[in-house]
DNA sequence: ATGGATTACGAGTCTTTGCTCTGA
DNA sequence: TTCAGAGCTTTGACTCGTAATCCA
């Protein structure tokens, strides 16, 4: 029972947190929806956010690189933004559109309150417009204004002066493709190899800052590193993103979800508050004042570091978590100051970027009390220090070398760190940096290369670094930076998939740090529609070449179709058909090659792994109530121990227990297994009045599913029902009922069986602990079905009786405490009138009253004989006034039960006295 | 120094079929 | 005399996860 209530609070709870989820991810939907029909401004435009807050008609010529949508919580509505009546016409180019749902699932855990904390990045390159000739206007046209709103945030209130656009402002990606890349869009099976030099040339030109940025949306953000080509990691993988989808390739954001740990004490922060109180001269300050100055010694100091580090990371997930400080973003902005590079021709390369987190470190430190977050600041302080001449050795400038900011700030420089292992690479971070995630993998790109392999696949591109299909390396790099894989997510359209399997090597590591699977699926279903839906909308239109310029082939999505011209619309409705298919059957084969990943993955090189490994298991790992089951076949050795399949392993149980679930052993069967179990059993030796302990060894026999039948309970002969050897039947389950009975969950049913003389048996229907043994439940009876009806229908008639005399002893009772009542009440007034003249008028002071009002059911009866009962009126339903001084004294009156009559249509029962005094009882 | 194996320990789960006295 | 109900007292073996320790 005390099991059952637990299930059923854990049943509920979350049910709650389904509940919960589903009404985010529904909200998140509707918003979708609302985002792909609410018009050609949004589609054709950003999706608008708060920096555009202006209800000025604004006439935005502009090259919109990025169209994202920053969603801080499912509860912000996109709607709210909307409704700053902005009557812009914004001509642009979305050529990215990619999303990043963070955290959804730890919030669901974390509140249940629906809290929602969803950060959705979305950037979609679907969004763009096909008919729309902004295209070449914003590529092609210097001239036009563009207004600083547009790439400012907008919560500093007003409006900003406006400005004519840099010649860099409007640049874009393609157009600053040289001419022999553009062509890469017309390769048919494309491949891997191919994306190379498109990968490179970004790469040289495009490159990872971490630039101490005011906070802003990320789609100024997304401008902003278009035009300096620079930005965060973030910003850099979603403009190679827009790349692939500008030159018409399938492709889409993936992203490492930075979610919390399932169990709180994992990667928990300390508050800002007790951050600044130890800062303020806690009682680590010592060690973290070591540590500052250390580091201050090793790190020469860079203008820009002055900067405060309070200052929100241009990640929307990095600033919303570093609310409570600066710790938070300080990671974030480690994390991007470093990042991981393999060039293609095989040689990987680690850069380090000193950046302005550095100045938030001793603050940081000071503010963080884990051991291994001080062992990280002494670790950090010591691998600068130990590394910065080798830094300056290796140093070179970044590819371009224009960058003003780098030629002011030396120490902004990149330092690439030749390394000629990448495996080692991430060994020399993993050691150097301690326990912090910096340098990892977060962003990147897959794009579809239908050239490769016979049905065409997903390639990892991490154009930041320079790497190609270089998907299995990922998850050895996020290891090396501390960076949990748990969650790896491709974003397209407003959707998103779920690709962990392609990058996870050792899910078996991973699955466990999951939610719950069930939960996830259902969350990500329908995200999973519209990216499914948002990769499908991507229409090569190659096959028409030459009918528009390369501008106007770019990708559109369904939507977005509508919106086009209507010979392009009609086109685009003929491939609609033969484009669905093929998605489905992309789709379909890269279920199938995650799923394959799934059966597929390498034997763990340690013992511990097969513990709760899904696929594989180790003999010595098994439960006592566990067995191998065929014992074979052997797929490896760990350790000397043979490595079997985990669907070997069987679940063994009692023969109680099979009989539990409706199964019962076969007759030449044999236990597979014995367990000795030693129980102390206390018996009483009666003759000596004394209790002896007495060892004695119980055998467990345990037999396997694949040993058993269905269950053969004897039939029911003769109207007798057979039953166990207590007299009773146990009702686990309908099948454990014998064949001919029907359990009958009545209370008292027994009575009635009994009373008609028809064999029945107690239902016993499980256990319940009291006062530390467990009692059998029992819940009605079991009795041969032919007298099923019979007792029904006696049990009714029973219960009606029953209920009748009931009520009978009900209204008797009540009559009995009336009769009281209005017996102590005379006694009072004999009382009174007997003593009132001639002592004290004490005992008289509390019914001096003539007239008790009693507001009770009572009537007085109309034909009352005797007067001393009158009757207001003015309610039916009774407030009478008894005047109790004209009840005749001396005389008890006694209702019998004969003189009684019963209004059935007033459900009005009179009782009547021999002397002719009648009271009326409601019944209710 | 690192990672794997082993051990210890705590928390949670599963187990499971009165006896006596009192009062109606 | 019978029977229903209240009160009594509060398991213990096992599994699993985690941390500490040992060892190669």
């Amino acid at each position: 029972m005390r099991n059952r209530d637990k299930s059923k609070s854990q049943t509920q709870s979350s049910g709650t947190l389904a509940r919960k989820s589903q009404e985010g991810v529904n909200k998140f939907l509707r918003r979708s929806s609302r985002l792909s029909s609410s018009g050609k401004k949004e589609q054709d435009g950003f999706f608008l956010e708060n920096d555009l807050k202006t209800n000025d008609q604004e006439v935005v010529h502009t090259m919109d690189v990025c169209n994202a949508s920053t969603v801080e919580g499912c509860h912000r509505d996109a709607i709210e933004n909307s409704q700053a009546k902005e009557q812009e016409v914004v001509h642009s180019m979305d050529v990215c559109n990619a999303s990043t749902v963070e955290d959804c699932h730890r919030d669901a855990i974390e509140n249940s309150q629906a809290k929602e904390q969803e950060v959705v990045h979305s950037m979609d390159a679907h969004n763009a417009s096909p008919g729309d000739d902004c295209h070449k206007d914003t590529l092609l046209d210097d001239s036009e204004e563009m207004n600083d709103s547009d790439w400012e945030d907008g919560s500093t209130g007003g409006r900003k002066p406006v400005r004519r656009a840099s010649a860099e402002d409007k640049a874009s990606l393609l157009s600053l493709l040289p001419t022999h890349l553009l062509k890469i869009s017309e390769v048919s099976n494309i491949t891997a190899n191919a994306l190379t030099p498109l990968v490179t040339w970004f790469h040289d030109n495009f490159h990872v800052r971490n630039l101490a940025r005011a906070e802003r949306s990320f789609r100024t953000a997304l401008a902003t590193a278009l035009e300096t080509h620079e930005g965060t990691p973030e910003e850099i993988a979603a403009l190679s993103v827009a790349l692939f989808r500008a030159l018409k390739f399938t492709a889409r954001f993936v992203s490492i979800l930075d979610v919390t740990s399932l169990k709180p004490k994992a990667d928990t922060y300390e508050p800002s508050n007790q951050v600044a109180e130890r800062v303020s001269g806690g009682i680590f300050s010592t060690s973290t004042l070591m540590v500052d100055n250390l580091k201050r010694a090793s790190i020469a100091p860079s203008p820009v570091q002055t900067s405060p580090c309070n200052e929100k990371d241009d990640h929307g997930i990095s600033s919303r978590k570093s609310k409570g400080g600066c710790s938070t973003s300080n990671v974030a902005q480690s994390r991007d100051s470093t990042s991981f590079k393999e060039s293609t021709d095989g040689k990987s390369t680690c850069q380090v970027q000193p950046d302005t987190s550095r100045q938030c470190v001793p603050k940081n430190s000071q503010g963080l009390k884990r051991k291994g977050d001080l062992e990280f600041e002494m670790q950090l302080a010591m691998a600068i220090s130990a590394t910065s001449v080798e830094t300056h050795e290796n140093i070179h400038d970044s590819s371009d070398g224009n960058n003003s900011l780098e030629a002011s700030i030396p120490m902004k420089r990149w330092k690439r760190i030749e390394r000629v292992e990448s495996a080692s690479c991430f060994q020399g971070f993993s050691t150097a940096l301690g326990s912090r995630k910096v340098g990892s993998p977060l962003f990147w790109a897959e794009v579809y290369c239908d050239g490769e392999n016979l049905t065409g696949k997903w390639v990892h591109v991490d154009a930041v670094n320079a790497i190609i299909d270089g998907e299995q390396k990922v998850e050895d790099a996020a290891a090396a930076c501390k960076t949990s894989l748990r969650y790896v997510v491709a974003f397209a359209g407003h959707g998103a998939k779920d690709v962990t399997r392609r990058y996870c090597m050792k899910w078996y590591k991973i699955a466990p740090k999951r939610v719950n699977s069930t939960w996830w699926d259902s969350v990500l279903a329908p995200l999973r529609q519209l990216e499914s839906g948002g990769m499908g909308g991507t229409i090569k239109v190659s096959e028409h070449p030459g009918e528009n310029s390369s501008l106007d082939r770019v990708i559109l999505p369904e939507k977005s179709g509508q919106e086009a011209s209507k010979e392009y619309g009609s086109k685009i409705e003929v491939e609609s058909s033969v484009k669905g298919s093929f998605v489905a059957t992309r789709n379909s084969l890269e279920d199938m090659e995650l799923e394959t990943r799934a059966l597929t993955e390498p034997l763990p090189t340690n013992q511990q792994a097969y513990k709760n490994h899904a696929l594989y298991a180790l003999e010595r790992w098994l439960t006592k109530y566990q067995i191998l089951h065929p014992k074979g076949p052997i797929l490896g050795f760990c350790s000397g121990h043979p490595v079997y399949p985990r669907s070997c392993v069987q679940t063994l149980k009692t023969r109680e227990r099979w009989l539990r679930e409706g199964l019962q052993i076969k007759g030449t069967e044999t236990p597979v297994k014995v367990l000795e179990q030693s129980t102390k059993l206390k018996k009483a030796r009666v003759s000596e009045d004394v209790y002896d302990e007495i060892d004695s060894k119980e055998t467990i026999e345990l037999y396997g599913k694949w040993q058993l039948e269905p269950l053969l309970l004897p039939r029911a002969v003769n109207g007798i029902v057979p039953k166990n050897e207590r007299g009773q039947v146990d009702v686990w389950s309908e099948k454990c009922l014998p064949p001919g009975t029907v359990h009958i969950r009545l209370p008292r049913v027994f009575v009635v069986a009994k009373r008609l003389e028809i064999d029945y048996a107690p239902a016993m229907v499980g256990f319940e602990f009291r006062n530390g043994r467990a009692v059998p439940v029992y819940d009605g009876i079991v009795v041969c079905t032919e007298f099923k009806d019979a007792i029904l229908e006696a049990y009714a008639e029973e219960e009606e009786r029953r209920a009748a005399e009931e009520k009978k002893q009900t209204e008797a009772q009540a009559i009995s405490r009336w009769y009281q009542l209005l017996s102590s009440v005379i006694t009072r007034q004999k009382l009174n009138s007997y003593y009132r003249g001639s002592s004290s008028s004490q005992p008289s002071r509390n019914i001096q009253d003539k007239n008790i009002e009693t507001k009770t059911p009572v009537q007085s009866s109309k034909d009352n004989k005797q007067p001393t009962a009158h009757r207001k009126a003015n309610n039916q339903d009774t407030t009478h006034t008894t005047s109790l001084v004209a009840l005749e004294v001396g005389h008890e009156h006694v209702f019998l039960t004969k003189n009684e009559s019963f209004d059935a249509e007033n459900s009005i029962r009179t009782k009547r006295c021999e002397c002719g005094f009648s009271i009326q009882v409601e019944e209710l």
